[in-house]
DNA sequence: ATGAAAGCGCTAACAA
DNA sequence: TTGTTAGCGCTTTCAT
């Protein structure tokens, strides 16, 4: 910067209120030093200024998703984008991998970088880095996923009313022995989605002895070999419902494997690409990962703007889409 | 810092070794410090530091891809966060969207945040942006496509090469009559993509009047709507070449609508989800983004860690996967 | 092994 | 409208 003013011939601080859009420059001045500006090829060190910018503000957000090759979370890591660009922030990503561990480091290394906000999935229940945050006064909002206990802002799914539709979904179409394949209970999604399959179960009346349930599933490969197992019982179940896209991936795998797409109905918890071209098309219940996003980064900016109102929960609607494999009825016994 | 220091009672440059991890510290001394740092909550501000440090590293990487949303991208970013995290470095990460403007302006967010080093897909055949970033020594390492007339290291795959197979392995399978559909030919990958195929045609000596090109598609409804179109015309192709994923699933459904996905062959740049689920599975060319990732990332660290080498430009592997629909043989006429 | 002082590039506060 | 000075939190250099 300095080299800037030295090469138009004006104050060090003339520069910062140019390269600032501040008011109170006259025009000739501030064309000469955008002159200077390209001439050294300058860009600000937005760094150094937050140093002693009042707010300390860096336009800088820390992201925190299951994992940025999941399209779930590359959904919502491009609603967040979106709406930072808009007002001129960078983002700094972080995969999860559900383990509090690597959630904790990734928090650390966002605050030590002094991001001006989280938007955070969480794999703790309770984690221990919130105090800091909170009491740094850094807005916090978690998608998808939030911590028990803790009253803060907060984006998700009603993951166990949609988890019971699905079920009854399947219920409605004649099934009882229905399979759910679920992710790691410690997984709080994982939890309630299981909570809405035994609530749809409970008011059809049916016994859970009937209801395979394998849980700590975490991707494509153990989920398929799960069901795989099932299927080969010998009281196979008529209708899965697969709680996470992973595990409904591999749940296809198998009911393919066995010959039995066609056979056994199936419903998946969120969609998946090419659900639609896949032979039955794969009935899901779709969130809306893009709203998730969108409506997080809303919250973020609105805090960092002053809004200082109650922590919000808002819920995103789901949705339960039909394309065929959750629309077959069980086989006569 | 001075807070820990005062609490610790020590001087903050003990403070500060002792968070870094440097030598010359008593055992006594840095527990005591350890113990301060626990109960302040502290966390450096690595920006303030890299402004003194030399070298002024911030510990931060820029990656621009096409989107984050974009699977292909998704794999790309998970690779250099994986190293990047080793390493103790923070990613940024932008879309580019083939967005020449916007590319200019994600790296400036880049460089204005003083990034250590720089990972792109790039829009622009030629980057303004260029020379400042190599000016100032910043490591840059293209990705997926490069610059033209630039000596930089870049890592992409045969592009052309792997256009050709595909269009030859539809060409051994009886195909004269081959559609081409392909992305916006502004973007290199597009251009040699499209060389490939005409290279095809020209070793079997097929003339290009027989096959229909379509290109500047950029997303899958597009590529649907160009694929009916052609199929509907009074001499279809008896195959289809789609030059890119997302036109690939566009592909996949105008053919699906047609009802012609047993009838008409098809081959794919760039694999996708589920693509071993529809009937019949489809035939891609596989690159394989999580390696590309994975050696750009290498690169950047070694430049970062003095690899003054000439310019590296570094082919990863594809490799076409038949599954079905690249190996359908064209009606009898 | 530890600390004091200077200064990194910038912006706030104030002066001219 | 413009410039000067101090100081943000840290690391460097140098002294102890």
């Amino acid at each position: 910067m300095k080299q800037v003013a030295a090469l138009a011939g004006v104050g060090i601080k003339t520069v910062s209120r140019v390269v600032n859009h501040e008011a109170n420059v006259a025009p000739a001045t501030a064309s000469r030093v955008w002159d200077a500006v390209r001439a050294l090829d300058y860009h600000v060190d937005l760094q150094a200024g937050s140093l002693r910018r009042a707010g300390g503000r860096t336009r800088t957000l820390g992201l925190l998703v299951s994992s940025v090759d999941n399209p779930f979370a590359g959904a919502i890591h491009r609603a967040v984008e979106d709406a930072a660009v808009e007002r001129g922030v960078s983002v700094f990503t972080s995969s999860l991998d559900d383990d509090p561990l690597r959630e904790a480091y990734a928090v650390s290394a966002f605050l030590q970088r002094r991001v001006d906000g989280l938007i955070l999935t969480t794999a703790s229940p309770r984690p221990q880095y919130l105090g800091a945050v909170l009491q740094r006064g850094l807005p916090v909002v978690y998608v998808d996923r939030k911590p028990v206990d803790e009253t803060l802002d907060a984006v998700t799914s009603d993951n166990r009313a949609a988890a019971e539709l699905a079920t009854a979904h399947l219920i409605s179409h004649g099934h009882r022995r229905i399979a759910l394949l679920a992710d790691r209970l410690d997984i709080g999604t994982a939890r309630e989605r299981q909570r809405g399959f035994l609530d749809a179960l409970g008011h059809a009346g049916i016994s859970t002895t009937l209801a395979p349930m394998v849980t700590e599933l975490h991707d494509a490969a153990s989920a398929q070999v799960a069901l795989a197992r099932l299927l080969a019982s010998e009281a196979p179940p008529t209708a899965v419902f697969s709680a996470q896209n992973l595990i409904t991936v591999g749940a296809l795998h198998a009911l393919r494997v066995a010959g039995l797409q066609h056979a056994v109905a199936l419903v998946g918890f969120d969609d998946i690409p090419l659900a639609d071209l896949v032979e039955p098309g794969v009935t899901v219940i779709a969130q809306d990962p893009q709203q998730i996003g969108r409506v997080a980064v809303e919250r973020v900016f609105a805090r960092l703007e002053g809004d200082t109102s109650p922590a919000r929960h808002t819920i995103t609607p789901t949705k339960l889409i039909p394309r065929g494999s959750g629309e077959i009825a069980p086989a006569a016994e």
